[in-house]
DNA sequence: TTAGATTAGTTACTTTTAGTAAGTGAATGT
DNA sequence: ACATTCACTTACTAAAAGTAACTAATCTAA
């Protein structure tokens, strides 16, 4: 097996976990909480949870602990993560530019 | 549940499932036959297989047989595949500048 | 004419990851 | 003391990925 590009490779495995390009697309208009997350994706908690983790790991998001009644966590991204900006502009052009009306509407047929 | 941009979810459906980008980045090169890209991923013969199949319904790719001995089967871009590059070049581009060594070196003593 | 080589897959099986739904714990308000 | 809110966990089922061995078609050489 040739070595392609091993700083590629490893963006790609962090970019094709699921759910991973929503969550960096949601926190890119800014902070938000857990259970605004949960609200605004079509994704579970299980998995929110072990995805905010996994990216605060990489540094690619920050958690912040407000102590207020009731407490409020906030994720963010780091400068590591607001980098990742153009490649989702990317895709959202490309998205844009060449996913069709049809295929948009077999997405929702599934849920 | 917000609807986001449902071309941007279909468009991270493709993107997010694992090996994609790694087959398109191949690609970008030019075309290539099924065995070399076998050789030159880590993936395996029935994954390739899969998701060649589905990039070409989605007309990301092209499949073109050439009746010779031994058969000689090439899978290309198409326009829509190639719309992607930018995609790619801005993940690159992201992974040089903050892929860390250390992380490109607990990606490989995983193999 | 049959045995071997070559490419492009497929099948059967195991392991890992994702999805669902219900539950937990800390802090507070009534 | 009891209910409420947020941010998660846990236990379980379903789907996807990984592995290895196998197949079908075509030609070539013995």
């Amino acid at each position: 097996m040739k070595q392609l590009c091993p700083r590629f490779e490893k963006a790609m495995q962090l970019f094709s976990k699921r759910w991973v390009g929503l969550i960096l697309f949601e926190l890119l208009e800014g902070s938000k909480r857990f259970s605004q997350m949960e609200t605004e994706l079509p994704i579970s908690g299980r998995l929110l949870s072990e995805r905010l983790k996994m990216l605060e790991q990489e540094e690619i998001i920050e958690r912040k602990v407000y102590s207020e009644f009731p407490v409020r966590i906030e994720y963010g991204l780091t400068s590591k993560g607001k980098a990742l900006e153009p490649v989702i502009k990317e895709i959202q052009s490309w998205s844009e530019n060449w996913v069709t009306h049809q295929e948009v509407e077999s997405i929702q047929n599934e849920n």
